[in-house]
RNA sequence: GCGCUCUUCGUCUAGCCUGGUCCAGGACACCGCCCUUUCACGGCGGCGACAGGGGUUCAAAUCCCCUAGGGCGUACCA
């Protein structure tokens, strides 16, 4: 881990405002930066979001990405979550540079600064109870108050032993406080609406807004992007980098991601779970570019691929308002990298797809020429397995209805045509072609007619991609195969 | 309640800093037409916004003020 400590020199960023005399770290070379989720559940979209940008800007200025795991709260925190979290990064492709670090194996270190705290007088034990404070609290708001801790510890003469106690960070309660926000601009709070936090639980644990600091500050990171609901714990977090010393790192406050109603995106709006849209079908790449086109634009382009937006990303093009998150739009992606995705690549997962539904594809059926029948076709991987699950049937799921109105007595004689054309005919492209055509000469039909009963006969049912194509690529027994289950089902009918 | 912050088509946004080129551009969705062997793809077109009110100015989406609405925070959660 570098030593960031303290030699941070002149703030001679502009950008800054340096009223307390902080040290602010000056520049965005060597950038670190890092991504900081809470194992408490899966990685969600904003989580995400928000992940994609800091890999973006480390990419971009051949900085370092770093993963920590911020698990200081061990009730909630799950090894779980922490896999769960680790695949979903993996498959967006945001790959880190160093880490995960856990917080939970460095309560010593806290500890350790939490003591440096209350050795210097900038912090103290607090001996409220817990009832007490929400109690405070409750009439301070009865009353039209600010909730906030009344200070009484703070100017406690002596400590007392065997008491339980938790630390509180003594804020300094004149001026205000101020930064510059690479997104937001200038934020500035008055000083007198934070209170002494807690940085040091009952049981001795340290607390988020505290550890946050000493993290970032040792793991030496030049910027702190994260979800703007944080904007709040800047200041408080400011004061702390300066009562230990630390240069303070530049910040950049992501927007929330809200629901169709405009609150805050939770999981009653729907899928929030980055992984379970790869189950839904959708591939990674659509998930990138939905996420990040969320909040940021580049002129009227759409669509970015990964070099894309390592190249053209900018933190300044990131928009200040909250989004609403449109699956619609997700969908449309997802839609626009299936229909230009390499053929090879999408077959090998439409496998697994096909596999999830119970498919055998073991078949030898060529997967990308699969693919490529469906590609216009097909939304999500999870459609396209749908649509293309009657290549690799034995025994097709027929549509009922479709059966009934094509696949009949007076058809026998087209599927007997075709049948008998395709034993000999030359099994590509142009001589699957011309066996048609030798069919519509023989019988003196139209396209029409001879079409639907055979794309039933071949696939099933009445919609499939062309009828040249679906022949092509079963490959010329399994179109025999399922010509001659055709007429014995004709039979069958009246 | 208090604090921070945000506000251009239903949604994501361009434009705003450096007023005029904007009776506001693109994209998704929606609607219509065309293409077509089914289903799709695709092509073309349409619908549709500067939150409201004051001001400044020859001129405001762009600058200033006020109002309204939204989001976040206000935890021994992160």
């Amino acid at each position: 881990m570098p030593q960031t400590q303290a030699q941070n020199p002149a703030p001679t960023v502009p950008n800054h405002i340096d009223k307390y005399n902080f040290k602010w770290r000056n520049s965005m070379s060597d950038m670190r930066v890092r991504f900081a989720p809470s194992p408490t559940g899966y990685l969600h979209i904003g989580g995400a979001r928000t992940a994609l940008f800091n890999y973006l800007l480390a990419r971009q200025n051949k900085g370092t990405f770093i993963l920590r795991i911020e698990d200081t709260d061990v009730e909630r925190s799950t090894q779980e979550s922490v896999d769960a979290i680790l695949a979903a990064m993996e498959w967006l492709g945001l790959e880190y540079d160093e880490g995960p670090y856990y917080q939970s194996e460095r309560f010593d270190l806290y500890r350790e600064k939490i003591q440096f705290l209350l050795d210097s007088g900038k912090a103290y034990k607090c001996y409220c109870t817990e009832e007490e404070l929400t109690q405070k609290r409750e009439v301070a708001l009865q009353q039209g108050a600010k909730p906030q801790y009344d200070g009484t510890c703070r100017k406690l003469e002596q400590e007392r032993p065997g008491q339980p106690y938790v630390v509180r960070f003594k804020t300094n309660p004149a001026g205000n406080t101020a930064f510059n926000d690479l997104i937001k601009g200038n934020i500035s709070f008055d000083n007198c609406e934070l209170d002494d936090m807690i940085i040091q639980r009952t049981d001795g644990t340290p607390t988020y807004n505290f550890v946050v600091v000493v993290d970032d500050a040792e793991m030496g990171l030049t910027l702190i992007v994260r979800g703007d609901d944080h904007v709040n714990n800047t200041p408080r977090q400011i004061q702390i980098y300066a009562a230990l010393g630390y240069a303070v790192p530049q910040f950049a406050h992501v927007p929330m991601i809200l629901g169709d109603d405009k609150k805050r995106l939770s999981k009653r709006h729907g899928a929030t779970s980055v992984m379970t849209y790869r189950d839904m079908g959708y591939l990674p790449e659509a998930m990138v570019n939905y996420l990040v086109r969320l909040g940021w634009s580049y002129g009227d382009e759409e669509i970015f691929s990964m070099p894309e937006l390592i190249e053209k990303f900018s933190i300044k093009s990131v928009g200040r308002s909250a989004g609403v998150f449109n699956p619609d739009k997700l969908l449309w992606l997802n839609e626009h990298y299936i229909k230009t995705g390499d053929p090879q690549r999408l077959g090998a997962l439409l496998q697994d797809y096909l596999h999830s539904d119970g498919v055998d594809t073991n078949a030898d059926l060529d997967a990308a020429e699969v693919v490529k029948t469906l590609q216009d076709r097909s939304k999500t991987m999870v459609e396209m397995a749908q649509k293309g699950a009657f290549y690799y049937l034995d025994e097709l799921n027929y549509d009922q209805a479709a059966v009934e109105k094509f696949i009949t007595a007076e058809q026998t004689e087209i599927f007997s045509a075709v049948l008998e054309q395709f034993k000999t005919a030359t099994f590509d492209a142009e001589g699957i072609e011309t066996a048609f055509k030798q069919v519509l000469e023989q019988t003196g039909l139209k396209f029409g007619k001879v079409g639907q009963p055979i794309r039933v006969a071949l696939s099933g049912g009445t919609s499939a991609p062309g009828i040249y194509e679906v022949a092509l690529v079963l490959g010329r027994e399994r179109c025999i195969k399922r010509l001659q289950r055709a007429i014995e089902m004709c039979r069958g009918s009246k």
